[in-house]
RNA sequence: GGUAGGAUGGCCGAGUGGUCAAAGGCAACAGACUGUAAAUCUGUCGGCGAGAGCCUACGCUGGUUCAAAUCCAGCUCCUACCA
């Protein structure tokens, strides 16, 4: 039911292309799957991710236990029926809200105390609980209940963090039973090089199918990114999908790839562009800015998604200005879309053996620098 | 014509002698956003100056006072009610 395939490797980089399989469909890999939290993409409709060419998405186990329930997504009929999207689905485990809901919670070994941001109810999450949580929503792939530790940190929280983490590990592959849906580890150890390699080690010993790589994209530089990356990576099976959790910037999904990544998600892409914040391939725009108000363009000449194919940088930035729900669509759209191309072009890429010229493309033409107007 | 109330920064609107270049909101301008407490948040928002500071400002004109957006007089305009 579930299955990894390595179809083509990049001989110079560490980049991959590969086959997911799972209950919903194939998914080809590396891929960006857009953030759904709430069982909706903010803005998009089931159909538009299906045109934007979106694979997978994700779900959030926190979210959906506190609002509706996982009992009335089960009484549902799933995740998937619920909000009909009937491709694939990776759930979180709630372990990214132990991290950003920092003030709302208590860790002990036992789980996770949160008082609800919603009314102020006390809540324990245990690992258990979050796997009882996801095999109710039914997502094709669930993840292991973390503890995402906030950076900077010291070297013996990250220990501490990582141990829980790996105990967790186990207790949630203990507590898991749904057949129908896989179970991925995931990696801490925040910017230490050997708890990395020993969290991927001892969560290999536990077993599963996939490890998502977790507490990176907190705050710290990309070359501590990429520097974890480069030493984990190699350390990893290679038969198994690798999941770079909450990532993200173009940039670092083009270096996740060449490290040999094959799964992303961040809220980037929708989040940005509720607010204004447009990507293309030669950098990033804020359609909010004055300079727009004349300019007939559309976002990114180069983009084929609906939004670029009909409308122009001055209507969006009109649609922004007045308030107007579409901006966030349109640019929600836009952004979804140049990132899913971007791994679907990276995969091509990677199976025509050009990966490297590939990355050296994208980096001449992308600029992090001030916009051009 | 009479009586009463009112005129404050792009707009709305606090402020009734000094701590006022003037609360707050809106608009505007810019920035941030990486497993979503986010259609959110932050900053700037009279002029000059790096800065201390200086200048110009609360309808207009004049006055009282060490000191006026605030008090007084006249004027202009607006609103309500009465004729």
């Amino acid at each position: 039911m579930f299955e990894y395939r390595l179809t083509a490797q990049c001989p110079e980089t560490g980049a991959r292309a590969g086959e997911l399989i799972t209950p919903h469909g194939v998914i080809e890999t590396p891929v960006f799957m857009p953030v759904g939290t709430q069982a909706t993409v903010k803005a998009m409709t089931p159909p538009e991710l299906e045109e934007i060419g979106a694979q997978i998405i994700l779900g959030n186990t926190y979210h959906l236990y506190m609002r509706p329930g996982a009992d009335i997504v089960e009484e549902a009929g799933g995740l998937h029926k619920f909000m009909q999207w009937h491709h694939p689905i990776l759930t979180d485990s709630g372990g990214f809200q132990v991290f950003s809901l920092s003030e709302l919670r208590k860790i002990t070994d036992e789980g996770v105390e949160f008082r609800s941001h919603l009314d102020g109810s006390k809540h324990f999450m245990r690992p258990e609980d979050s796997m009882d949580i996801q095999q109710k929503l039914g997502s094709d792939i669930a993840m292991a209940f973390d503890e995402c530790v906030v950076w900077p940190t010291t070297e013996e929280y990250s220990r501490a963090a990582m141990e829980r983490t790996i105990s967790w590990a186990k207790r949630c592959k203990e507590h898991h039973s749904r057949e129908d849906q896989a179970l991925f580890g995931i990696v801490q150890g925040s910017m230490f090089e050997a708890q990395r390699i020993e969290c991927i080690k001892r969560l290999e010993d536990i077993g599963f199918p996939g490890y998502g790589i977790g507490g990176l994209s907190v705050g710290e530089s990309h070359e501590d990114m990429y520097r974890i990356l480069d030493v984990l990576c190699p350390e990893m099976p290679v038969n198994k999908p690798r999941y770079l959790m909450g990532v993200g910037h173009p940039a670092n999904l083009i270096e996740g790839v060449a490290r040999g990544i094959d799964m992303f998600d961040c809220v980037l892409p929708t989040r940005n562009g509720r607010n204004g914040g447009v990507l293309t391939s030669f950098g990033k725009l804020n359609l909010k800015n004055r300079g727009f108000a004349r300019d007939f363009t559309p976002i990114d000449p180069s983009c084929g998604c609906y939004t670029c194919r009909n409308f122009t940088r001055a209507y969006i930035r009109h649609l922004y200005t007045a308030g107007e729900i579409l901006a966030a669509r349109l640019c929600s759209w836009h952004n979804l879309y140049f990132l899913v191309n971007l791994m679907r072009d990276a995969r091509k890429a990677i199976i025509e053996g050009r990966y490297p010229q590939f990355r050296r493309d994208f980096f001449a033409k992308f600029n992090e620098g001030p916009m051009q107007l």
